[in-house]
DNA sequence: CGTTATGCTTGAGCTACTCAAGGAGGATGT
DNA sequence: ACATCCTCCTTGAGTAGCTCAAGCATAACG
């Protein structure tokens, strides 16, 4: 609980060294390039906080130019959040960064794999509860 | 690294259900009482934030009546911050809360101990990084 | 075609935070 | 003993991130 509470700081700390806001990169990681483009009400959800909130974040992406706004082909009011070229390039390094900082690169090959199954039960016993 | 955040995500829920922010429930979880008095410079080191925003996480903490401070005895600058009987059950209903709360009370006996081995490697390979 | 509902944006306001300045207590040098 | 500097806490100003309520555009339904 409290290694949680170590990589969460350990994360915060990478983001911040690459400039990003905390709530900016929650976003960024939230947008994965291969899944299909997301309403920003879903991101709202995703994120747990207000729409309102997502378009600021947005605006914040799209002036770094790292996404673009979309419209929805079907729905005229909706809008998706799509990464740019560029922005699927900083996500991957941030995720990079983020993983090679991580207190669980210290264990070797065979504990970590031990370490996914028991998180693996654990995930699974939360998601029922 | 997902779960770690989720774990996280966990514990503010709880925070908040408990009528807490989220930065006081920060501090209530550094003091505790069994320990030595800690002067206000050193939790805002613990909590790598400004010595101003202790202060005021103080107050609030003062205002609901679960922490007072104390001049410090052989220094009359240092104050410590010290909580109340009934800041000690607060701090321990949200501790107990925090953990029954946490996804790895699915787990097992045999497989929590395995998992606090591992977790003992990577803190450790974390403080040398 | 008018009414209602939905999704995003804007504006007002709040909270948590940082930075710079101030006051009180201690340590040091003469 | 006194002047100086240093440390610790507090206060005030300013900023960022967030929520809530209102507004506007589009869609769905009678």
């Amino acid at each position: 609980m409290v290694l949680a509470m170590a990589i969460v700081q350990e994360i915060k700390r990478a983001v911040r060294e690459l400039g990003f806001s905390e709530s900016v990169a929650h976003l960024l990681w939230e947008l994965d390039p291969a899944a299909e483009p997301v309403p920003l009400r879903q991101l709202a959800e995703r994120l747990h906080c207000d729409p309102s909130n997502v378009t600021l974040l947005s605006d914040q992406l799209e002036r770094r130019g790292l996404a673009e706004r979309k419209p929805h082909p079907a729905d005229g009011r909706v809008r998706t959040l799509v990464l740019t070229r560029e922005g699927v390039a900083v996500r991957r390094a941030l995720l990079e960064r983020v993983q090679e900082r991580s207190p669980l690169a210290a264990l070797d090959d065979a504990q970590q794999s031990e370490m996914r199954k028991l998180l693996a039960v654990a995930m699974a016993g939360h998601r029922r509860g």
